[in-house]
DNA sequence: CATAGCGGGTTTTTT
DNA sequence: ACCCGCTATG
């Protein structure tokens, strides 16, 4: 029977097609509310329903709402999907990525936190570039002191939000750390830069720091809703604490079985504790599954369920349990390939298209070996990170003249517009001309104008300096009459006479260079017709947010490449998973229990991508850095999936016993193809062997990727047993 | 001051 | 295999 409508209309529209957890999140009033939503399950549906209903049924105004997502990228389809249900209104709702939130706040409060508005954002590379000058300060030799791993440090200093002076010091070396993140930071500070965990750190630091700007979010933010919670750290847990009070309308949705980023301070316990810190949170769990098949999530429950530490818990679904899971070994990274062009093949003749497939694997680098073969195949395909296209370095090189124009603190890129293209000033007239100015209390780039006051400088540099000093005039004077970014791109590769040096030189790889360039033109063009307010600022400051999973093109006929990390979030009909091996995936730098439990969530968040097909494969032998091939053992984590999951080459490959190589039964007497073989680490090297009769017969024995022996004797198994 | 050539490190994942 | 920084040389 149908009875009177007990729900007003939207309820029809908002409600329909959810499950009661789903409604219940969506249901959800004033509160706390913690959302453990499972791979799948539909939690964007959740999320941009509950918002829906905040703004249509509980009258709560769009600009008081924050949603929090991962990516750019996300938020973006989060605010598509928000304008089908709420419309226009959908404009005054932020959606945004934590640093891209905190830069919006900084942009307008930074100077409580002694920063000037125009503060720049400095990438991976710019901070590199200042660290290695405080260890020059410090007198630290580059080579004994690893710039990556003291920035490393200083990340995690700030994502627990400990300033230098904060630090426990055990040590020297933690004396020198300490040392040189004081001077990092102040320099950072002199150049009106923040690093992507000072957007955090500071916005923090303001927030709790200061009681008006603190009021003033808190009223503005009645409802805070935060996606991949599993994934924060401790800098964006205190900002979600500090904006949620005092109306504590916090919402959460995490699965902590896809925490995949504690290496970057990320803290899974921020989802357990969500409940300590909130007591009367409801919480709401959603097991239900409508992105894969039955096999699927049967072997992704399986992988995750071998880690000791997590909330027990198990995916369902009633689609069905679709096709087997295949396993493939194969001979070497090239053949590995050929499984993906394969799989390509197969979804052309079933008339499927090629966005619907995606490859992922453990490292970047792993991409070559599919990219050459898909080449060759003629087959379309988009690779999702890597090396950066905003990180090449002629795109730094002219963006640094727009930086520049913008801050003129910025030393860094003020480093790097002076030696592109070089114009015959070096480190000494620089050296000079920064004397200069900080006699003059000038910044570095406001002293170009004064090249002809600055002592000791021959003509030829004094010209060069004058020369540069017209080009960020004009840039600068530019963009303050709000001539076109893409105009002012232009501009800067043209006046700097970067377009001229990669003429001049004429080689193909200057020909690519000249390339990017006009793509960045075109990159300015396209954000001059999708900005609100456009401005050079804004420009830079996308760029410095930019990521690489923003990229993902999810029509365009392609095939997808990317890493596990980068495909968080996503969904394909078919997913190949390369380079299931030992060592690579879980990785061989993830040594202790804890480390090899994100490993496996990572291999649970691979899996739980897939729709409809899956394939793992792993190869015998891989080369690593142009050097000798390696011998590999598969991947601990296949020998966790259920072998009735497993079609294909069959059971035989889930565990370590598989068929005999035919390259082996030739150099091996006596050995027939149809023999087992196994693969283990013997003391520090890789054994191939033969059982027979519980003895060890040994075909290879590989160590430091060199083959030490082949067949002889034999060794007893208990001996070489282990993985 | 700029360039070519060499040696060393690099590959885990990234907002 | 490649990228990067350093050094010797012009």
């Amino acid at each position: 029977m149908s009875g009177p409508l007990r729900y007003p209309r939207w309820v029809s529209v908002l409600l329909s097609g959810l499950n009661p957890p789903q409604r219940d999140a969506v249901l959800h009033d004033d509160g706390p509310l913690l959302v453990l939503a499972g791979a799948g399950s539909g939690k964007t549906r959740v999320l941009t329903h509950r918002i829906a209903r905040l703004i249509d049924e509980r009258d709560v105004a769009p600009g008081s709402i924050l949603a929090i997502t991962f990516t750019n990228k996300a938020a973006a389809e989060m605010r598509q999907r928000l304008e089908g249900l709420v419309g226009p209104r959908v404009r005054a709702i932020w959606a945004a990525t934590f640093h891209s939130a905190c830069v919006r706040i900084l942009r307008r409060d930074a100077p409580h936190v002694g920063y000037e508005r125009n503060f720049a954002i400095f990438d991976a590379s710019d901070q590199l570039r200042l660290i290695r000058r405080c260890l020059e300060d410090e007198d630290i030799d580059p080579k004994r002191v690893d710039p990556r791993s003291v920035l490393g440090w200083i990340s995690d200093a700030k994502n627990r939000l400990l300033g230098p002076s904060e630090m426990d010091i055990d040590s020297f070396r933690d004396e020198q750390v300490v040392r040189i993140y004081n001077r990092y930071q102040n320099r950072l500070l002199a150049n009106q830069a923040m690093d992507f965990d000072d957007l955090l750190r500071l916005t923090v630091q303001l927030l709790e720091g200061d009681a008006e700007v603190r009021e003033h979010y808190q009223e503005r933010f009645r409802h805070i809703l935060v996606d991949e919670y599993q994934d924060t750290n401790h800098a964006q847990y205190r900002l979600v604490r500090v904006l949620g009070e005092p109306q504590r309308n916090v919402m959460v949705v995490g699965d902590d079985d896809q925490g995949i980023y504690s290496w970057r301070g990320a803290d899974v316990a921020n989802i357990l504790d969500f409940e300590r810190d909130y007591p009367d949170a409801t919480v709401i769990a959603l097991e239900q599954n409508y992105r894969s098949t039955g096999t699927i999530l049967k072997a992704a429950n399986a992988v995750v369920a071998h880690n000791p530490n997590r909330h027990p818990k198990a995916l369902w679904t009633d689609r069905g349990d679709g096709g087997p899971i295949e396993i493939i070994e194969c001979r070497d990274e090239r053949e590995e390939a050929r499984v993906v062009v394969g799989e390509v093949q197969r979804a052309v003749d079933d008339g499927d298209s090629l966005s619907d497939i995606a490859v992922f694997y453990r490292t970047n680098a792993q991409s070559r070996a599919v990219e050459d073969m898909l080449v060759r195949a003629a087959v379309p395909y988009q690779v999702i990170g890597g090396p950066k296209y905003y990180e090449r370095a002629e795109v730094k090189d002219l963006l640094a003249y727009l930086r520049v124009a913008v801050n003129p603190n910025d030393e860094v890129s003020f480093g790097r517009m002076i030696t592109s293209p070089k114009r015959g000033v070096g480190p000494g007239a620089v050296t000079r001309l920064s004397a200069y100015a900080v006699e003059m209390g000038l910044p570095l780039t406001d002293a170009l104008a004064d090249a002809d006051r600055v002592e000791g400088l021959n003509p030829s540099q004094r010209r060069g300096f004058s020369a540069l000093a017209s080009v960020v005039a004009e840039i600068r004077s530019h963009a303050r009459a709000d001539v076109p970014v893409d105009r002012l791109v232009e501009l800067a590769f043209e006046e700097s006479g970067m377009r001229a040096m990669f003429e001049a030189d004429g080689s193909a790889e200057a020909e690519g260079r000249i390339e990017n360039l006009e793509e960045l033109v075109r990159t300015g063009a396209e954000y001059m017709n999708r900005a609100e307010e456009p401005s050079l600022s804004g420009f830079l400051e996308e760029i410095a947010l930019y990521a690489d999973a923003d990229a993902v093109d999810t029509g365009g006929g392609q095939v997808t490449l990317m890493t596990i990390h980068n495909a968080k979030g996503l969904e394909f009909d078919r997913v190949v998973i390369i380079g299931m091996e030992q060592n690579l995936f879980p990785h061989s730098r993830s040594e202790t229990p804890e480390q090899l439990e994100e490993e496996r969530r990572l291999c649970y968040v691979g899996i739980t991508r897939a729709r409809r097909r899956l394939i793992l494969t792993h190869a015998r032998t891989r080369s690593f850095f142009g050097g000798g091939r390696d011998y590999r053992m598969p991947s601990q984590f296949l020998a966790e999936i259920p072998e009735e999951s497993v079609g294909g080459m069959g059971p035989a490959a889930t565990s370590r016993h598989r068929p005999l190589p035919s390259d082996a039964a030739d150099v091996v007497p006596g050995l027939a193809t149809g023999d087992e073989v196994v693969h283990a680490t013997f003391g520090e090297g890789v054994v191939t062997g033969v059982e027979q009769g519980g003895t060890l017969v040994l075909v290879r024995f590989i160590r430091d990727g060199r083959e030490r022996r082949l067949i002889a004797g034999a060794a007893p198994m208990r001996k070489a047993a282990s993985s």
